[in-house]
DNA sequence: AAATAAAACTAATGGTATTAGTTTTATGAT
DNA sequence: ATCATAAAACTAATACCATTAGTTTTATTT
Protein backbone atom coordinates (compact mmCIF):
# COMPACT_ATOMS: atom_id res chain seq x y z
CA UNK A 1 0.00 0.00 0.00
CA UNK A 2 1.47 3.04 -1.15
CA UNK A 3 0.94 5.86 1.21
CA UNK A 4 -0.70 9.32 0.84
CA UNK A 5 2.51 11.05 0.42
CA UNK A 6 5.74 8.75 0.51
CA UNK A 7 7.59 11.46 1.87
CA UNK A 8 5.61 14.83 2.33
CA UNK A 9 8.69 16.89 3.53
CA UNK A 10 7.02 18.19 6.45
CA UNK A 11 8.40 20.30 9.39
CA UNK A 12 7.03 22.31 12.00
CA UNK A 13 8.07 25.41 9.37
CA UNK A 14 5.52 24.24 7.13
CA UNK A 15 3.09 23.38 9.07
CA UNK A 16 3.00 26.91 11.34
CA UNK A 17 3.00 28.40 7.72
CA UNK A 18 -0.12 26.04 6.37
CA UNK A 19 -1.63 26.98 9.77
CA UNK A 20 -1.24 30.27 9.33
CA UNK A 21 -2.77 31.01 5.92
CA UNK A 22 -5.81 28.44 7.12
CA UNK A 23 -5.79 31.37 10.44
CA UNK A 24 -6.54 34.51 8.28
CA UNK A 25 -8.15 32.99 5.80
CA UNK A 26 -11.06 31.39 7.17
CA UNK A 27 -10.55 32.17 11.10
CA UNK A 28 -8.45 30.76 14.10
CA UNK A 29 -11.59 28.66 14.85
CA UNK A 30 -10.77 26.97 11.71
CA UNK A 31 -7.27 25.73 12.98
CA UNK A 32 -7.26 22.03 13.70
CA UNK A 33 -5.32 19.47 12.96
CA UNK A 34 -7.53 18.11 10.17
CA UNK A 35 -7.68 20.53 8.10
CA UNK A 36 -4.41 21.59 8.18
CA UNK A 37 -3.24 17.66 7.42
CA UNK A 38 -5.60 17.85 4.39
CA UNK A 39 -4.56 21.09 3.35
CA UNK A 40 -0.91 19.52 3.69
CA UNK A 41 -1.96 16.23 1.91
CA UNK A 42 -1.21 14.15 4.54
CA UNK A 43 -3.19 12.13 7.54
CA UNK A 44 -3.72 13.73 10.57
CA UNK A 45 -1.40 11.36 12.90
CA UNK A 46 1.79 12.70 10.73
CA UNK A 47 1.57 15.95 12.01
CA UNK A 48 2.25 14.20 15.35
CA UNK A 49 6.19 13.60 14.28
CA UNK A 50 6.87 17.42 14.30
CA UNK A 51 4.22 19.32 16.41
CA UNK A 52 3.08 17.93 19.72
CA UNK A 53 -0.51 18.63 19.34
CA UNK A 54 -2.89 21.29 19.01
CA UNK A 55 -2.30 22.74 21.46
CA UNK A 56 1.29 23.48 20.78
CA UNK A 57 0.83 24.46 17.58
CA UNK A 58 -1.39 26.98 18.40
CA UNK A 59 1.10 28.57 20.88
CA UNK A 60 3.31 28.08 18.06
CA UNK A 61 1.10 30.49 15.83
CA UNK A 62 0.41 33.20 18.75
CA UNK A 63 4.73 33.43 19.16
CA UNK A 64 4.92 33.71 14.77
CA UNK A 65 1.93 36.19 15.20
CA UNK A 66 3.43 38.40 18.23
CA UNK A 67 7.09 38.49 16.37
CA UNK A 68 5.69 39.16 12.67
CA UNK A 69 3.62 42.10 14.25
CA UNK A 70 6.55 43.63 16.57
CA UNK A 71 8.63 43.36 13.07
CA UNK A 72 5.94 45.59 11.38
CA UNK A 73 5.41 48.17 14.26
CA UNK A 74 9.16 48.66 15.04
CA UNK A 75 9.60 49.22 10.96
CA UNK A 76 6.78 51.52 10.85
CA UNK A 77 7.52 53.34 13.31
CA UNK A 78 10.92 53.84 12.66
CA UNK A 79 12.92 56.74 14.40
CA UNK A 80 9.94 58.86 14.79
CA UNK A 81 8.97 60.51 18.43
CA UNK A 82 5.60 61.45 20.02
CA UNK A 83 2.55 62.02 18.39
CA UNK A 84 4.01 61.36 14.67
CA UNK A 85 4.99 57.85 16.59
CA UNK A 86 1.88 56.63 18.30
CA UNK A 87 -0.17 57.62 15.02
CA UNK A 88 2.39 55.61 12.80
CA UNK A 89 2.48 52.93 15.22
CA UNK A 90 -1.54 52.59 15.41
CA UNK A 91 -1.34 52.92 11.81
CA UNK A 92 0.56 50.07 11.53
CA UNK A 93 -1.12 47.70 14.31
CA UNK A 94 -3.73 48.11 12.61
CA UNK A 95 -2.61 47.23 9.14
CA UNK A 96 -1.21 44.02 10.58
CA UNK A 97 -4.25 42.84 12.02
CA UNK A 98 -6.19 43.46 9.23
CA UNK A 99 -3.71 41.45 7.09
CA UNK A 100 -3.37 38.98 9.68
CA UNK A 101 -7.08 38.68 11.64
CA UNK A 102 -6.15 35.07 12.05
CA UNK A 103 -2.50 34.98 13.45
CA UNK A 104 -3.74 38.26 15.55
CA UNK A 105 -6.45 36.36 17.41
CA UNK A 106 -3.99 33.91 18.48
CA UNK A 107 -1.60 36.00 20.15
CA UNK A 108 -4.13 37.34 22.62
CA UNK A 109 -5.77 33.73 22.86
CA UNK A 110 -2.84 31.33 23.37
CA UNK A 111 -4.06 28.37 25.02
CA UNK A 112 -0.46 28.86 27.27
CA UNK A 113 -0.15 32.74 27.87
CA UNK A 114 2.88 31.58 30.11
CA UNK A 115 4.77 29.78 27.55
CA UNK A 116 7.96 31.72 28.08
CA UNK A 117 8.57 32.59 24.16
CA UNK A 118 5.26 34.21 24.41
CA UNK A 119 6.27 36.46 27.57
CA UNK A 120 9.81 37.71 25.55
CA UNK A 121 7.87 38.55 22.37
CA UNK A 122 5.30 40.38 24.74
CA UNK A 123 8.03 42.14 26.54
CA UNK A 124 9.35 43.49 23.49
CA UNK A 125 6.44 44.82 22.47
CA UNK A 126 6.26 46.85 25.34
CA UNK A 127 9.28 48.13 25.84
CA UNK A 128 8.78 49.41 21.95
CA UNK A 129 5.85 51.63 23.34
CA UNK A 130 7.92 52.42 26.43
CA UNK A 131 10.75 53.80 24.62
CA UNK A 132 8.46 55.59 22.13
CA UNK A 133 6.52 56.96 24.80
CA UNK A 134 9.66 58.69 26.22
CA UNK A 135 9.22 62.44 24.94
CA UNK A 136 6.44 62.98 26.77
CA UNK A 137 8.59 63.03 29.95
CA UNK A 138 5.57 61.49 32.65
CA UNK A 139 5.83 60.18 35.87
CA UNK A 140 7.33 56.53 35.85
CA UNK A 141 4.10 55.07 36.96
CA UNK A 142 2.28 57.56 34.06
CA UNK A 143 4.26 56.10 31.65
CA UNK A 144 2.76 52.48 32.35
CA UNK A 145 -0.67 53.66 32.62
CA UNK A 146 -0.38 55.30 29.33
CA UNK A 147 1.28 52.30 27.60
CA UNK A 148 -1.60 50.13 29.01
CA UNK A 149 -4.33 53.30 27.71
CA UNK A 150 -2.56 52.84 24.27
CA UNK A 151 -3.02 48.89 24.08
CA UNK A 152 -6.27 49.33 25.55
CA UNK A 153 -7.43 51.63 22.16
CA UNK A 154 -5.47 49.64 19.56
CA UNK A 155 -6.52 46.18 20.49
CA UNK A 156 -10.04 47.32 21.34
CA UNK A 157 -10.38 48.91 18.13
CA UNK A 158 -9.04 45.67 16.14
CA UNK A 159 -10.77 43.23 17.58
CA UNK A 160 -14.03 45.15 17.33
CA UNK A 161 -13.48 46.50 14.09
CA UNK A 162 -12.81 42.45 13.25
CA UNK A 163 -15.94 41.48 14.96
CA UNK A 164 -17.76 43.99 12.86
CA UNK A 165 -18.83 45.49 16.12
CA UNK A 166 -18.71 49.05 14.94
CA UNK A 167 -21.71 49.52 13.32
CA UNK A 168 -22.58 52.94 12.08
CA UNK A 169 -21.24 53.35 8.34
CA UNK A 170 -18.33 55.89 9.08
CA UNK A 171 -14.81 55.59 8.29
CA UNK A 172 -12.83 53.45 10.41
CA UNK A 173 -9.22 54.95 9.51
CA UNK A 174 -10.62 58.47 10.56
CA UNK A 175 -11.94 56.65 13.86
CA UNK A 176 -8.57 55.18 14.85
CA UNK A 177 -7.10 58.52 13.84
CA UNK A 178 -9.47 60.63 15.92
CA UNK A 179 -9.28 58.27 19.22
CA UNK A 180 -5.29 58.10 19.14
CA UNK A 181 -5.20 62.08 18.64
CA UNK A 182 -7.68 62.74 21.48
CA UNK A 183 -5.66 60.30 23.92
CA UNK A 184 -2.49 61.58 22.99
CA UNK A 185 -3.96 64.87 23.67
CA UNK A 186 -4.80 64.11 26.98
CA UNK A 187 -1.97 62.51 28.20
CA UNK A 188 0.09 65.39 26.91
CA UNK A 189 -1.86 67.65 28.77
CA UNK A 190 -2.21 65.30 32.11
CA UNK A 191 -5.69 64.88 31.57
CA UNK A 192 -6.41 68.94 32.64
CA UNK A 193 -8.78 71.25 30.07
CA UNK A 194 -7.63 73.42 28.75
CA UNK A 195 -10.24 76.04 30.29
CA UNK A 196 -11.03 75.92 33.57
CA UNK A 197 -15.00 77.64 33.17
CA UNK A 198 -17.52 74.97 32.99
CA UNK B 1 -35.88 0.99 32.14
CA UNK B 2 -35.65 4.24 34.28
CA UNK B 3 -34.71 7.70 32.96
CA UNK B 4 -32.47 9.75 33.90
CA UNK B 5 -34.71 12.22 35.22
CA UNK B 6 -38.38 11.19 34.64
CA UNK B 7 -39.16 14.81 34.19
CA UNK B 8 -36.37 17.02 34.90
CA UNK B 9 -38.11 20.17 34.47
CA UNK B 10 -36.14 21.79 31.86
CA UNK B 11 -36.54 24.81 29.73
CA UNK B 12 -34.25 27.47 27.56
CA UNK B 13 -33.97 29.35 30.61
CA UNK B 14 -32.35 27.15 33.05
CA UNK B 15 -30.64 26.17 30.25
CA UNK B 16 -29.17 29.83 29.58
CA UNK B 17 -28.81 29.57 33.08
CA UNK B 18 -26.53 26.73 33.52
CA UNK B 19 -24.36 27.64 30.76
CA UNK B 20 -23.94 30.86 31.56
CA UNK B 21 -22.77 29.83 34.75
CA UNK B 22 -20.51 27.43 33.00
CA UNK B 23 -19.32 30.23 30.78
CA UNK B 24 -18.28 32.73 33.67
CA UNK B 25 -16.81 29.76 35.74
CA UNK B 26 -14.70 27.68 33.67
CA UNK B 27 -14.35 29.95 30.33
CA UNK B 28 -16.67 30.55 27.44
CA UNK B 29 -14.89 27.35 25.41
CA UNK B 30 -16.17 25.50 28.17
CA UNK B 31 -19.84 25.74 27.35
CA UNK B 32 -20.54 22.52 25.16
CA UNK B 33 -23.67 21.07 24.82
CA UNK B 34 -22.04 17.58 27.11
CA UNK B 35 -21.36 19.70 29.74
CA UNK B 36 -24.33 21.98 30.03
CA UNK B 37 -26.07 18.04 30.25
CA UNK B 38 -23.90 17.24 32.48
CA UNK B 39 -24.54 20.31 34.94
CA UNK B 40 -27.89 19.77 34.62
CA UNK B 41 -28.50 15.44 34.84
CA UNK B 42 -29.81 14.97 31.82
CA UNK B 43 -28.47 13.32 28.92
CA UNK B 44 -27.05 15.29 25.55
CA UNK B 45 -29.95 14.81 23.36
CA UNK B 46 -32.41 16.00 25.84
CA UNK B 47 -31.35 20.16 24.81
CA UNK B 48 -32.62 19.57 21.81
CA UNK B 49 -35.82 19.63 23.24
CA UNK B 50 -35.73 23.35 24.24
CA UNK B 51 -32.92 24.83 22.32
CA UNK B 52 -31.91 24.76 18.30
CA UNK B 53 -28.53 23.74 18.86
CA UNK B 54 -24.75 24.75 20.58
CA UNK B 55 -24.78 27.13 18.07
CA UNK B 56 -28.03 28.80 19.10
CA UNK B 57 -27.47 28.35 22.88
CA UNK B 58 -24.00 30.67 22.24
CA UNK B 59 -26.14 33.29 20.47
CA UNK B 60 -28.76 33.25 23.64
CA UNK B 61 -25.90 33.93 25.92
CA UNK B 62 -24.91 36.71 23.73
CA UNK B 63 -27.90 38.12 23.84
CA UNK B 64 -28.05 37.20 27.65
CA UNK B 65 -24.77 39.15 28.54
CA UNK B 66 -25.64 41.91 26.23
CA UNK B 67 -28.66 42.79 28.10
CA UNK B 68 -27.32 42.32 31.43
CA UNK B 69 -24.48 44.69 30.27
CA UNK B 70 -26.79 47.65 28.90
CA UNK B 71 -28.56 47.08 32.15
CA UNK B 72 -25.82 47.38 34.89
CA UNK B 73 -24.64 50.53 32.48
CA UNK B 74 -27.94 52.18 32.37
CA UNK B 75 -27.90 51.61 36.46
CA UNK B 76 -25.00 52.56 37.00
CA UNK B 77 -24.56 55.78 35.50
CA UNK B 78 -28.00 57.09 35.93
CA UNK B 79 -28.50 60.54 35.51
CA UNK B 80 -24.95 61.93 35.37
CA UNK B 81 -23.39 63.83 32.63
CA UNK B 82 -19.39 64.30 31.16
CA UNK B 83 -16.66 63.53 32.78
CA UNK B 84 -18.49 61.84 35.82
CA UNK B 85 -20.78 60.32 33.61
CA UNK B 86 -17.89 58.48 31.52
CA UNK B 87 -15.87 57.02 34.44
CA UNK B 88 -19.18 55.49 36.02
CA UNK B 89 -19.35 53.91 32.39
CA UNK B 90 -16.36 52.53 33.03
CA UNK B 91 -15.62 51.52 35.80
CA UNK B 92 -19.47 49.53 35.63
CA UNK B 93 -18.37 48.59 32.29
CA UNK B 94 -15.07 46.77 34.02
CA UNK B 95 -17.00 45.40 37.35
CA UNK B 96 -19.32 43.72 34.66
CA UNK B 97 -16.39 41.92 32.75
CA UNK B 98 -14.93 40.91 35.93
CA UNK B 99 -18.20 39.39 37.30
CA UNK B 100 -18.87 37.81 34.06
CA UNK B 101 -16.09 37.38 31.58
CA UNK B 102 -17.53 34.36 29.85
CA UNK B 103 -20.60 36.21 29.00
CA UNK B 104 -19.20 39.14 28.10
CA UNK B 105 -16.39 37.27 25.58
CA UNK B 106 -20.10 35.94 23.83
CA UNK B 107 -21.27 39.15 23.47
CA UNK B 108 -18.80 40.29 21.29
CA UNK B 109 -17.87 36.95 19.73
CA UNK B 110 -21.31 35.94 18.95
CA UNK B 111 -21.88 32.69 16.07
CA UNK B 112 -24.22 34.84 14.47
CA UNK B 113 -23.15 38.51 15.05
CA UNK B 114 -26.11 39.26 12.75
CA UNK B 115 -28.94 37.81 14.95
CA UNK B 116 -31.62 40.41 15.52
CA UNK B 117 -32.01 40.26 18.94
CA UNK B 118 -28.28 41.39 19.14
CA UNK B 119 -27.90 43.93 17.39
CA UNK B 120 -30.77 45.49 19.19
CA UNK B 121 -28.96 45.31 22.12
CA UNK B 122 -25.62 46.65 20.55
CA UNK B 123 -27.98 49.84 19.30
CA UNK B 124 -29.04 50.80 22.97
CA UNK B 125 -25.80 50.14 24.07
CA UNK B 126 -24.58 52.45 21.50
CA UNK B 127 -27.08 54.80 22.09
CA UNK B 128 -26.76 54.76 25.41
CA UNK B 129 -23.34 55.79 25.21
CA UNK B 130 -23.90 58.66 22.75
CA UNK B 131 -26.50 59.95 24.79
CA UNK B 132 -24.30 60.43 27.56
CA UNK B 133 -21.34 62.28 25.23
CA UNK B 134 -23.83 65.13 24.53
CA UNK B 135 -23.01 67.73 27.13
CA UNK B 136 -19.57 67.51 24.88
CA UNK B 137 -21.28 69.33 21.69
CA UNK B 138 -19.18 67.58 18.95
CA UNK B 139 -19.65 67.54 15.67
CA UNK B 140 -21.99 65.25 14.44
CA UNK B 141 -19.17 63.18 13.26
CA UNK B 142 -17.21 63.56 15.68
CA UNK B 143 -19.64 62.26 18.36
CA UNK B 144 -19.32 58.53 16.56
CA UNK B 145 -15.44 58.98 16.12
CA UNK B 146 -15.70 59.77 20.36
CA UNK B 147 -18.06 56.42 21.21
CA UNK B 148 -15.61 54.20 19.08
CA UNK B 149 -12.87 55.70 20.79
CA UNK B 150 -14.49 54.99 23.95
CA UNK B 151 -15.71 51.41 23.15
CA UNK B 152 -12.36 50.57 21.67
CA UNK B 153 -10.74 51.53 25.31
CA UNK B 154 -13.38 49.93 27.49
CA UNK B 155 -13.09 46.60 25.62
CA UNK B 156 -9.30 46.43 24.86
CA UNK B 157 -9.03 47.35 28.63
CA UNK B 158 -11.37 44.04 29.63
CA UNK B 159 -10.06 41.92 27.18
CA UNK B 160 -6.39 42.50 27.87
CA UNK B 161 -7.09 42.41 31.78
CA UNK B 162 -9.04 39.02 30.98
CA UNK B 163 -6.36 37.50 29.46
CA UNK B 164 -3.72 38.35 31.61
CA UNK B 165 -2.43 40.85 29.15
CA UNK B 166 -0.93 43.40 31.16
CA UNK B 167 1.89 41.82 32.42
CA UNK B 168 3.22 45.06 35.21
CA UNK B 169 2.65 44.78 38.64
CA UNK B 170 0.31 48.17 38.73
CA UNK B 171 -3.08 48.79 40.10
CA UNK B 172 -5.15 48.66 37.14
CA UNK B 173 -8.16 50.33 38.26
CA UNK B 174 -5.69 53.56 38.51
CA UNK B 175 -4.32 52.48 34.57
CA UNK B 176 -8.58 52.42 33.77
CA UNK B 177 -9.01 56.15 35.59
CA UNK B 178 -5.57 57.44 33.72
CA UNK B 179 -6.83 56.01 30.08
CA UNK B 180 -10.32 57.55 30.39
CA UNK B 181 -9.56 60.60 32.28
CA UNK B 182 -6.87 61.53 29.06
CA UNK B 183 -9.01 60.14 26.78
CA UNK B 184 -12.08 62.43 27.57
CA UNK B 185 -9.59 65.46 28.66
CA UNK B 186 -8.38 65.37 24.51
CA UNK B 187 -11.53 65.19 23.29
CA UNK B 188 -12.97 68.06 24.84
CA UNK B 189 -10.18 69.84 23.56
CA UNK B 190 -10.48 68.62 19.86
CA UNK B 191 -7.26 66.76 20.31
CA UNK B 192 -5.41 70.09 20.53
CA UNK B 193 -2.33 70.74 23.03
CA UNK B 194 -2.48 73.08 25.85
CA UNK B 195 0.63 74.77 24.49
CA UNK B 196 1.66 75.43 20.95
CA UNK B 197 5.47 75.52 22.05
CA UNK B 198 7.06 72.61 21.78
C1' DA C 1 -59.56 6.41 32.17
C1' DA C 2 -57.90 7.07 27.61
C1' DA C 3 -55.58 9.92 24.27
C1' DT C 4 -52.21 13.10 23.14
C1' DA C 5 -48.15 15.78 23.12
C1' DA C 6 -43.97 16.68 24.90
C1' DA C 7 -39.78 15.32 27.51
C1' DA C 8 -36.22 12.43 28.08
C1' DC C 9 -34.23 8.56 26.52
C1' DT C 10 -31.18 4.96 23.53
C1' DA C 11 -28.79 4.12 19.46
C1' DA C 12 -26.42 5.53 15.57
C1' DT C 13 -23.60 8.72 12.44
C1' DG C 14 -19.91 11.45 11.46
C1' DG C 15 -16.72 14.69 13.07
C1' DT C 16 -12.70 15.81 16.19
C1' DA C 17 -7.82 14.85 18.76
C1' DT C 18 -4.74 11.69 20.17
C1' DT C 19 -2.02 7.24 20.97
C1' DA C 20 -0.06 2.76 19.72
C1' DG C 21 1.90 0.08 16.64
C1' DT C 22 3.25 -0.89 11.65
C1' DT C 23 5.17 -0.03 7.19
C1' DT C 24 7.87 2.58 4.26
C1' DT C 25 11.63 5.49 3.01
C1' DA C 26 15.70 8.16 3.32
C1' DT C 27 20.19 8.34 5.10
C1' DG C 28 24.51 7.15 6.94
C1' DA C 29 27.93 3.30 7.89
C1' DT C 30 30.19 -0.56 6.37
C1' DA D 1 26.55 -1.06 -3.35
C1' DT D 2 24.29 -2.94 0.54
C1' DC D 3 22.55 -2.94 5.01
C1' DA D 4 21.10 -1.03 9.40
C1' DT D 5 18.86 2.50 11.61
C1' DA D 6 15.94 6.19 12.59
C1' DA D 7 12.44 8.94 11.31
C1' DA D 8 8.24 9.87 8.55
C1' DA D 9 3.96 8.65 7.29
C1' DC D 10 0.74 5.39 7.74
C1' DT D 11 -3.50 2.28 9.67
C1' DA D 12 -6.24 1.14 13.43
C1' DA D 13 -8.21 2.10 17.64
C1' DT D 14 -9.99 4.98 21.60
C1' DA D 15 -12.46 8.55 23.47
C1' DC D 16 -14.66 12.66 23.11
C1' DC D 17 -17.93 15.85 20.76
C1' DA D 18 -22.68 17.44 18.24
C1' DT D 19 -26.50 16.06 16.11
C1' DT D 20 -30.49 13.19 14.26
C1' DA D 21 -33.87 9.44 14.28
C1' DG D 22 -36.73 6.77 16.56
C1' DT D 23 -38.52 4.92 21.12
C1' DT D 24 -40.23 5.02 25.74
C1' DT D 25 -41.98 7.38 29.47
C1' DT D 26 -44.61 10.87 31.76
C1' DA D 27 -47.62 14.64 32.40
C1' DT D 28 -51.63 16.74 30.97
C1' DT D 29 -55.97 17.23 28.88
C1' DT D 30 -60.08 15.51 27.32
Amino acid sequence: MMALSPRAGLDSVKIVQAASEVADRHGAEAVTIATIARKLNVRPPSLYNHVAGLRELKTMLAVHGGKQLYHSLKQEVGEQQGEEAVLALGKAYIAYTRAHPGLYEFTLRAPDPEAAELQEVASSLLQLIIDMLGTYHLEKEDILHAVRGLRSILHGFSSLEQKGGFGMPLNLDESLEYMLTSYISGVRNGGQQRDTEK
